[in-house]
DNA sequence: CACCCGATTATCT
DNA sequence: GATAATCGGGTGT
């Protein structure tokens, strides 16, 4: 079974989640046509965290991290790109995401190399930029709801054993790089950098 | 309303 | 390895 993945899997503290998500299934549909690949590379940041968007409190950015786990937060920086997170949290905490990095591609290969403009290979979806273009992820997918059947959902996709996963310093951040955060799959082809 | 800058990428050298 | 491109949000006046 390839089942979504219920909130209950997202209410849970926010690194734990990140480590979980490597290996499910981002699934994007459109048009009645699918694109999908496996996560290979997340990113956690939570409230108390000076690396984190929801740092400094509550905005109109960074308000689904403060919202219902299992939402998209969907947003855009340096002029150009969209970055993908998914909101997860316990009970007791007010904001946490994950970032997505780095994706295998499964489905729709073909027409993600189009949505990139050509580029293929582990080149199609190594980045956090390059994966929201690859799946056509934009601003009007911010706060959709991840844990139903709709043009963007997760789902169990494969088994991924605690041996298999890497932790390392978050990329691209100056404050909170003391925080081993980033998780990823040991000797991936699909990694970015 | 002006200023600053970023959870990046592509394209150079 | 270095840097330009690019623009919306956040902050302070």
């Amino acid at each position: 079974m390839n089942s979504i993945l219920p909130a209950s899997f997202y209410k849970q503290d926010t690194i734990q989640v990140a480590r979980h998500l490597l290996g499910k299934q981002i699934i994007r549909e459109i048009d009645g046509h699918i694109l999908s690949g496996f996560i290979v590379e997340t990113e956690a940041y939570t409230t108390d965290d000076p690396a984190s968007h929801a740092y400094r409190g509550i905005t109109a950015r960074n308000a689904p991290m403060f919202g219902p786990v299992g939402h998209a937060y969907v947003y855009f920086v340096y002029g150009n790109h969209y970055c993908f997170n998914v909101v997860a949290k316990d009970t007791l905490t007010k904001a946490g995401a994950i970032l997505v990095r780095a994706i295998e591609p499964c489905d729709g290969i073909e027409q993600m190399t189009t949505l990139r403009n050509g580029c293929s290979g582990y080149n199609m979806s190594n980045g956090p930029g390059k994966l929201t273009q690859a799946l056509d992820i934009n601003h009007k997918l911010n706060n959709a709801e991840l844990t139903k059947s709709g043009p963007l959902y997760l789902t169990q996709g494969i088994d991924v054993s605690p041996t298999q996963i890497e932790s390392s310093q978050r990329i691209g951040i100056k404050v909170g790089i003391d925080k081993l955060w980033r998780f990823s799959l040991k000797n991936n082809r699909w990694l970015s950098r």
